[in-house]
This record gives C-alpha cells, structure tokens and sequence, in this order.
DNA sequence: AAAAGAGTCGAACGAACGTTCGGTAACCTG
DNA sequence: CAGGTTACCGAACGTTCGTTCGACTCTTTT
C-alpha cells in the first residue's frame, strides 16, 4: 500500500500579517478555544460563515456580521485583520479539522476499499455537521488572493492528492484500469454538490448517505469491463 | 416509456419589466440576433457572463462590465433594466437552449440507457462549449431573487425532471432498485462540478469525457446487486 | 496608586457601488 | 426638411462598502 504523506506542504508559512499570535489561529485544529479571545474569535467565525453562506462573500458586508455577532463594526477589528482575514481563517480552520479527522480515521483501517469509503464517510459527516463552513469552503474557491489563497489551495491540493492515493491504492489492489483523476474529481464532485440539495428532513442522514454514495460510485469505477491482464490476488 | 414532458412550465410568464418587446428577451432560443439591437444585446450578455465567471456576481461591477464592452456605464442601461436583470437573461438564455437541444437529441433516441447518454453528453457538449454561462448558471444559483429568481428555479426544476424521468425509465426497463433523486443529484453533482477542474488542454473534451463519465454513472446505477425479482426482458 | 494592556464603541474616512438625468449626435420616416 | 426615435454619453445622485481613529472603560501588572 503506498505510503500516504499526511503532512500538509506549505508553500510559506501559515500568513502572518497577524495582530497577535493566539492558539486559535497558529495552534491544531483540534485545541481550539483556549483563551477567551480564541472562544470569541471562534463565536465570530461561526456567525461569519453564517453570514457568508447566505449572501456569499462578496455579498456579506462587515455591517451584517457586526448586527449577528451584537458587536459593534469597529469591535470587530480587534478579533481579525480584514474581511478577507476572515474567510482565510474559516477555509483554513474547515480544511484542518476534515483532515486531522480523517488521518485519525485511517489509522486502524485496511484494505483499499475499506478505505475509501472511510474517506467519503468522513467528508459526509464534517460536511453535514459544518453545512455552513463547508458551503463557504466550496463555493469560495477562488475567492482569496495571494498569499492566503495559495496556502488555502495547497491545503485543497493535500487533500485531493489524499483521496488520489486512496483510489490508486484500490486500482492496484483489484489489478484495474480506470482514470484516478476522472475518478477523484467525479467522486469530489457527487459530494461537494450535496451543499446545493441536502434537505435533513426528507434526506438520507450522513452515514447512510456516505454508504449509499460509496456504493454507487465503487461500483461504477469497480465493475469496469477493463480488468488488467494480472488480477487481483484476492481481496481480504 | 414515460411520456416526459418537455415544455417548460412556467410559474408566471416570463419577467416582463423590460422595457420594449424585442425577439432576444421573448424569442425562443434558437432565434437570436435578429436586430442590431438584439445582436449588441447578446454581445453585452457575453462580456457580462465573462465578467461574472470571472469575480462572481456580487463582486462584479457595471463598470467592469462597461470597460469590457467598451461603451460608456450609461450607455448599458439602454439595453437591459439592471444587474439583476443581467445575470436573468444570461441564465434563461442558457437553460432555455440546452433543453432545446436536449429535446431535439432525444426525439430519435431508443432504449433508456441510450437515452440517459444523450442527456450527459448534450449537458456536457454545451457545458464545455459555453463554459462562462455555464459557470454563472450554476454558481449563481440562488442569486436571483423574486420573480426573476422563480422563473429560472422553475426551469431548473424542469431540467431536473427529464432527467429524473429518463432515469426512471431506465430503471423500470432494467428491473432495478435504486433511488432515482440520489441518483441525479449524484449525477448532477459529477457533470455540473466539471468547471472547478476542467482544463481543456490536459482534460478529455466534451464527447470523451460524457462517455467516461456515463460508463462510471451507469456501472454505478446498474450493477446494483438489489434486482426486483422480475428481471428485464431484454436490453435491445 | 500609577501604568499598561485588552476589549469595545461612535463617528467618520475615502472609495466604490448601481442607477438616473439631461443632453447630443445620428438615423429613419413623413 | 421637420419630428421622432434609437443609440449613446458625461456627470452626478444617494447609498453602502471596508476600514481607521480616538476615546472610554475595565482588568491586570508593577
């Protein structure tokens, strides 16, 4: 099985045009919420992706966040840089926490397939449980400039190379011939557009919805016509 | 077969707070450019879907789009009511020619797979062909507000009917058991999210990649191991 | 008790926004 | 050639935008 580098490459350093240096913005996703300043921070990034879920980026204005976080404008100023500070923090924060949860995941799993709907599993349930940071990630894609944005994008890339490996891992193991590009983005793309229909009353919940996409998507890169000469040993 | 109905069924009839009756706004989308006025309009509707690909709508400015065009800011609203107005005439034109020319693909298209490959291949034919619009169109989903906003969701609910239908069929004459809204939105998630990635001179153009992409779809909609008990007659 | 910092605010800055108004040419129609 | 319509423009209107400034409380440190 090829070894998966979970390291997240940075192409500088995480963007430093920072007032302080607070744990919530240098520390792990993971330990979050330490001072009362990062608790704030944190209360202010989940009414900003609120906000910016709803009316998008470019459509928010500091205005609406200041009237949702019962903060003045000016107050704001004091917890982030900019408008554009802000986005960065909610990417940077969502991408982490899908990660370092999936690395946890993976640890203990074996075989290829096991695997990948481990993957698809994990960004069903971050994505159904951050609906809202999850839409902003994936719709403000392209939205942040220079710096910020290429450190957002070589997180993005991470990631994508993460499920790439995955599904090479399992084209080898069942001996198969199919595109990992095609496959990876075809697959990012049936999960990353639930944003645009999921209803939680009348949909599937995360875990069935995971189980039901990884069926579908498994079978149809699984059951090609075009096996490799040589096939697979076996598959326990 | 089902019979699917084609027309597309409007709430109220089409926005009517333009300012004159001209052939581009009332016509059907085969018939345009017709007068100097309705050919600069459609010129204007170009430079604008270029623009909003390339900020967004909210981050585009009728400035932008005046530079672009090369006509004074004034001079613009000589052609359309407002930006709103804008991103409505692109997005109708858009939808409103890919089924037409989904509806005459169809017309001599026997068997429901057969049928489910002429509906990602057009999708994909005019997707890749119109890129910009196609972008706007989907990443601009909820922009529209009001009556503009309920046409064109109405629309796209049609869009998303024929392809239910079609997928309905296929299931009935296969014997299968799935579901078909999973299954288009499924759908629809991979073919709608190829302009995040697509890059024409690395990726497969627009026949190889529907191809690919109904192979993957169908193998996974098919190769279910969920059979009615009644298998399928035949599938010539 | 004095000094320093953290947290918050009202008020304002200049810039950019979508849209409108009054006008000027050019063109068609009688 | 008079009169109306079409195409277009410079200049401005009122609004909203992201951000900054100076000041005022607290709390903590010296």
């Amino acid at each position: 099985m090829a070894q998966i580098n979970m390291e997240i490459r940075m192409p500088a350093a995480p963007y430093n045009g920072r007032k302080g240096r607070h744990a919530f913005t240098s520390g792990k996703a993971g330990e979050e919420a330490n001072s009362p300043f990062d608790r704030r921070l944190a209360e202010l990034l989940h009414h900003a992706a609120h906000i910016f879920c709803e009316k998008g980026y470019e459509g928010a204005s500091m205005r609406d966040l200041s009237r949702a976080a019962g903060m003045s404008l000016a107050g704001l100023y004091h917890y982030f840089d900019s408008k554009e500070d802000l986005l960065y923090l909610i990417q940077k924060h969502a991408f982490r926490t899908i990660i370092e949860s999936l690395q946890d995941r993976l640890k203990d799993a074996h075989g290829a397939e096991q695997r990948v709907r481990i993957f698809i599993e994990n960004h069903l349930d971050y994505f159904l449980a951050n609906k809202e940071a999850m839409k902003v990630l994936t719709h403000e894609d392209e939205t942040l400039k220079n710096g910020r944005g290429a450190e957002i994008r070589a997180i993005k890339r991470e990631y994508y190379k993460i499920c790439l490996d995955l599904l090479e891992d399992l084209r080898r193991e069942k001996g198969l011939e199919f595109s990992g590009r095609l496959a990876v983005l075809g697959l990012f793309g049936m999960i990353n557009w639930i944003y645009t229909w999921h209803n939680p009353r009348v949909d599937l919940d995360a875990g069935e919805l995971a189980a039901e996409m990884s069926n579908m998507f498994l079978r149809g890169v699984l059951s090609t016509g075009k096996a490799k000469r040589k096939s697979a040993k076996a598959n326990a």
